[in-house]
DNA sequence: CGTTCATTTGAATCTAGTCAATTCAGGTGG
DNA sequence: CCACCTGAATTGACTAGATTCAAATGAACG
């Protein structure tokens, strides 16, 4: 996302530090602030009438939410702190102005709900057509290209503040299998762990067994994001 | 979608007609078109190593797409003809330039995409947290809702040119599961069928067990095709 | 009328879920 | 410093929803 578009266009943005445990969007109620996540972790859900709960995806250091609960009369799904974070909010009124008043800040909210339509689609996939064993490991490896991206892991290694229980509702598990499919994966030495932090110990066979490809990660044409990382892969 | 901002805005478009079965976008090579189905059914999908499909998204008459393949340098999924179809197509060069050049284009697009995150939210759901009964009777409605917007439904009654296969394949099921689930619909009198006719005989408890809420298929705020629609039932 | 593709049904199997108990780690208060 | 509490991780035994395999029926088409 190309953050400058979003802070600078608009002086009205205010910074709050949220605890963890906290709902920023509610499913249901109107919504018209986007906001900048900088250092915590969230997840957008909804709850069904059963109970169960699907996380819809995970929001990371660096991103934007609350944009498509803009586009609707009123938001579809919730979206919550599991870390503590900070959080700038930007009012973002007369959304359909904005195409004619401000193109730059139109692009980057398109760039933004591209981007995440096409990680939606590959979780539908995760959930759809992939065994357990595949969901899990696609999900560790599009979380490790995401923070990478960020500078948010070593090498190989990264930590996360999911419990299982938060990556049993992304994937469309429960709890308890999660526990026994991250035990099969560091049976097969795939991949290691150590409390939250993990090893990518073969990143080439789970990305096969996966069908992981990261290309829906990046690879946005015209995106403002690739120059600025671009800029700064020529940098370092 | 506000067809005319497409239409009107490009000289260059060209119409043509297609057999059932043809891939239009293919996954992995680059697209530089959006594409108007006027009149046919056709799926967005993804082949996994194991063989495996899913379906990401049925594409109905009066519907846009191939925009998300365009915005990144290699498309990420196929959309093949699932009947015949009359498609338009509309170069769309330099997308990075729209949002100075053709603000009403560009939120057009905007819009078509903002409108399909929100329904592959749901179709994660389905796969992720709904049960095989739920998810069947959530994609029939939807199916309703949306073909019901363009006028290509009878007050409970509709057409769908899917094979269970394709249902399968959308939902995360096997064909005979979905055969035997229609079958389960049917006896509890929730839905009956004729060959490829459904009808819907209680919306009501359909959309209680499915947790269907059709706001996500509309309530887009500003959406240029919300004003259509009004100005229609005004005149109807 | 035979071919092909889709639907339907049965039986056996397996993946993932459910239920329940135990262990573990971090934080609290005495 | 230790007993206690709580939430998360682990593990086992059992169940159930969905898949797999296989075969039969039906419908569309040349």
């Amino acid at each position: 996302m190309d953050q400058s578009a979003l802070l600078s266009a608009h002086a009205r943005v205010r910074s709050s530090k949220l605890q963890k445990g906290r709902d920023v969007v509610i499913s249901g109620s109107h919504n018209d602030c986007v906001y900048l996540n900088h250092d915590g972790w969230l997840a957008r859900y909804k709850i069904l009438h059963k109970g169960s709960r699907q996380i819809i995806d995970f929001i990371l250091p660096g991103e934007v939410f609350g944009l498509p609960a803009c586009l609707f009369q009123r938001a579809l799904y919730s979206v919550a702190t599991i870390t503590d974070a900070t959080v700038s909010t930007i009012p973002l009124d007369m959304i359909d102005n904005v195409f004619e008043k401000d193109p730059a800040l139109a692009k980057t909210l398109f760039w933004s709900i591209a981007h995440e339509a096409a990680i939606l689609g590959e979780h539908l996939i995760d959930a759809g057509r992939r065994s357990a064993y595949e969901r899990v490991a696609h999900l560790l490896l599009e979380l490790f290209v995401r923070l990478k991206r960020v500078r948010l892991t070593g090498e190989r290694t990264f930590s996360i503040p999911l419990t299982q229980e938060l990556i049993a509702d992304a994937l469309g598990l429960t709890t308890v299998h999660v526990n026994r499919t991250l035990r099969a994966l560091r049976d097969d030495k795939l991949i290691a762990m150590d409390g939250r932090s993990i090893v990518i110990v073969d990143f080439e066979a789970l990305s096969l067994l996966s069908d992981f490809e990261k290309s829906y990660l990046s690879e946005l044409y015209g995106d403002p994001a690739q120059g600025a990382r671009a800029k700064r892969s020529i940098l370092s």
